[in-house]
DNA sequence: ACCGAAGACTGCTCTCGATCAGTCCAACAT
DNA sequence: ATGTTGGACTGATCGAGAGCAGTCTTCGGT
């Protein structure tokens, strides 16, 4: 009956616990200061002192540093159903900066709304911080990726776990999902230049492994895919590598 | 009069809040089960189902992941007054392994027993939850420092971090710290080959920066060193980069 | 007193991916 | 219709760091 029943949050934690009319009515409540901000423009800058977290609901943004000589590391990419800014709540300032890729919606959540939330229904809690725990998950798998993989396992392993995610949330399949990631933000994520990137998904493209192209990823043989890339999804905590 | 006044938990908790005497009381039965490990023997691998985190109390651990084709990325050490497998008491398996390098003591700390400290306590709990966000903080600092660093300001970012942290629990300083780290935990640390890293300790050691030997690491210029790392030691939200 | 193993250290070669210096194409503005 | 801009794409050159194949030293075991 309400909205949130079909937000990609209430989907996803859906895949951990099973929700309670109460919970899901917390779930709503927290909903409830709806924020929309435009493609390109920082939500919070590194050094600034957060003092909110948001649900994405709709778009994508991603969470990157810069570094002093100008380079950048994007670190994770949030799409809907992620939160944004949760561990940052708790330190003094945020130690990284956040950028929607294309236009977003996000409800934000302030720091007493999230623990009163907590306080009522401890089962939401757990669940919360059950997402956070995969989402650090998958920062360390991420670390693991550029410290011990080559550029083109890398490239196959990053387009699986996105793929993987959108899964959850309804977004993607095993076929592929649409992407609206340019190859500048492939190489700020993967720690390659934008050149090799272009050649990296040449390379992946003409094995007949996986296109990317015109805002879509498609996945032409994915079992020979998650082989190459050595993708293990048991770090994503899901039942499976995708849903369906 | 307690043993937990001075323990290195304690210590580091301390610089984010002041505990009360109820806390400090919650915090010392956190400590009970005592457990010790010794060096080299996996405490938890990577695919097993975690059922507990520990508090570490002596000793050095290194948390880590094994590739399918045998290379190894630790992705974190952990030095006394630091949580271990925090995280992974939420997942369904652990999708890492803990390794102490040395003898260690630790004590066990079960699902139930934080849940129940969290829930006396809250302001221990927010405390609990500053510094796995400030772990976290380090994760993504990692990260970027492999994505974006050189070989020679990545080594020395992180002996910068390392002594950071230590002096947190007092056992370093600006003049350095004794450390159990082989030049192979280095390698596997920060992406390296162990023949890399001694080629950079050596530059190191001849810039008058540092030196990484016989089990301690000795800052030489600790101001340079940080201009050279460009070391931002705001991650770690303490007050300064170094406390004396 | 000798052996074996770990860890530190070195020289040489070669590869992966960065950097430079562009082109091509589509979308949009003037 | 013509410039402008952003993204995709290519070839050539160069360098950081890997990989290999060792040596040297220290230390614990017998």
């Amino acid at each position: 009956m309400t909205s949130v029943e079909n937000s990609p949050l209430t989907r996803k934690l859906s895949a951990f616990v099973a929700l309670s009319e109460v919970e899901l009515a917390v779930l709503e409540r927290l909903h409830q200061r709806r924020r929309t901000f435009v493609a390109g423009r920082d939500m919070v800058h590194q050094g600034q002192s957060a003092q909110a977290a948001y649900i994405l609901s709709s778009g994508w943004v991603c969470s990157y540093k810069i570094q002093p000589d100008g380079t950048r590391q994007i670190v994770d990419f949030q799409v809907p159903g992620d939160f944004l800014g949760l561990r940052s709540i708790l330190l003094r300032t945020s130690d990284h900066s956040f950028e929607p890729i294309v236009d977003i919606e996000a409800a934000e959540v302030l720091r007493v709304d999230l623990l009163d939330a907590f306080a009522q229904t401890p089962r939401l809690a757990t669940a919360v911080l059950w997402a956070a725990s995969r989402d650090e998950a998958m920062v360390v798998e991420h670390l693991v990726g550029i410290g011990r993989r080559d550029a083109d396992a890398r490239m196959a392993h990053f387009l699986l776990e996105l793929g993987s995610r959108l899964a959850l949330v309804c977004m993607g399949s095993k076929d592929g999902f649409d992407c609206p990631l340019t190859q500048y933000h492939l190489a700020d994520t993967l720690g390659l230049s934008s050149v090799h990137v272009n050649r990296v998904l040449r390379q992946l493209r003409e094995s007949g492994l996986v296109t990317f192209r015109d805002g879509h990823v498609t996945f032409h043989d994915y079992g020979r895919l998650v082989e190459f890339a050595e993708f293990d999804p048991t770090y994503l905590d899901q039942t499976g590598p995708l849903l369906k």
